[in-house]
DNA sequence: GGTGAATGGATAGTGTCACTCTCCACTATC
DNA sequence: GATAGTGGAGAGTGACACTATCCATTCACC
């Protein structure tokens, strides 16, 4: 297909379609002659998800090339990938507290949790405890350990998921399709539980004179 | 204490603070005389919440606009209030496949969180579930119960940071950072809990010829 | 074989965002 | 009285993600 039709099933207007080859997110078209070029499913496919990665994840352009240059160019084990597509999502903070990193090291250990402090996320947690403490808000941190008990259940649905793959190429995909629509997915379902939670705790129906109802004086 | 001051404690550049205090993001100093006002230490607090925001939530300007105004004219229940910093923080997506909505208020119904189908978030995960078609990657939809088990989790913990807060506006302070900064926090926690337990399914050591190493064929 | 639409490629322009700079009249401090 | 700092407003900046325009082909149809 050429590139008006790539427009059309992808829903992609053509003079983004032409961005995206100049940088570099989309591979170039099979050329037949000096100015004409055939575009395939795989572009489709490919195109759907930057798009998915831009709109739902909320990515960047550059983390987007980053992603998929990471998947185009694939490592030789699974903790090797998703370490490389972790590093491009994440923008690692520039400069860490060590104390703070310690006590991500701490919390490692205490849930026997493998994973050394140098990977990026373990400073990215470092920088969250930091930041709440200058907040004040230094009790938020004592949640941690339950988050993290949380996080091994969707950790593992995560890797099943990767696993649960039918070729080499789909599993790289789905690495990123899984971290990324899977983290969109999980915020969403985080704040619906929180509603619902939140319903269960304080039923409707009870109104208070002052104050957040059934919470600053819980039923 | 004066702008220099204020921008000294919080780190935050003067012609920042007087941007931040055009945008209503920080609400002006108390006037001594036409030309001068005096900051206090509510100031630094609320300057180092906007910064969090931005740096470790990664919210928009607009967006901590949005979830401060909320903040500041209290709504009289939690439910609500929950709600309106939810409303501030998600982008809804403009428009949803009515069938992936029904889909995911089937979900609600089986998990029996009654939370209905109009939350701004039931929409975001509908446009998961979409965009996760689109990509050919549905299957992802599968570990959506399990993701869900363990959100239940997180919001127990992020209703009882809340219930903990002592005072009425720290509870309300502590919505936005449970949210915004438990948010960072948890994504954080997710890519470690993946690293821990990619490291537990396929120990180091193990090399294979060609593929990715334990997985393709696992050990 | 001629003609109008479409193509690939490149360059320049647009709108938004989050500051940042510059200016001003005035105030505080030495 | 000199100098530095202040609140306030408007214009300017750089990054980002497109979008528009142009051009020399090339294609599709008559």
């Amino acid at each position: 297909m050429r590139i008006a039709e790539l427009s059309r099933r992808s829903g992609v207007a053509v003079p983004t379609i032409k961005f995206y080859l100049r940088e570099g997110m989309l591979p170039p078209g099979e050329r037949t002659s000096p100015n004409q070029a055939q575009y395939d499913e795989g572009h489709v496919r490919r195109l759907r998800l930057v798009r998915a990665m831009i709109d739902i994840g909320g990515l960047s352009v550059a983390a987007v090339r980053e992603v998929l240059a990471t998947v185009d160019s694939p490592r030789d084990n699974l903790d090797e990938l998703m370490g490389a597509v972790s590093k491009a999502l994440v923008d690692e903070p520039a400069e860490v507290d060590p104390s703070a990193l310690a006590e991500v090291g701490e919390l490692l250990g205490e849930l026997g949790w493998d994973c050394g402090t140098d990977h990026p996320s373990a400073s990215s947690l470092a920088a969250v405890y930091t930041a709440a403490r200058e907040v004040g808000h230094e009790r938020i941190i004592d949640g941690i350990p339950r988050y993290a008990k949380a996080c091994e259940l969707i950790a593992a649905v995560d890797l099943d998921y990767v696993e649960g793959a039918a070729e080499v190429d789909q599993m790289l995909e789905s690495v990123v399709v899984g971290t990324v629509l899977g983290g969109s997915a999980l915020s969403a379902l985080r704040r619906l539980a929180q509603a619902a939670e939140s319903g269960r705790r304080y039923p409707p129906g009870v109104v208070e004179s002052e104050g957040l109802a059934g919470v600053a004086d819980p039923v």
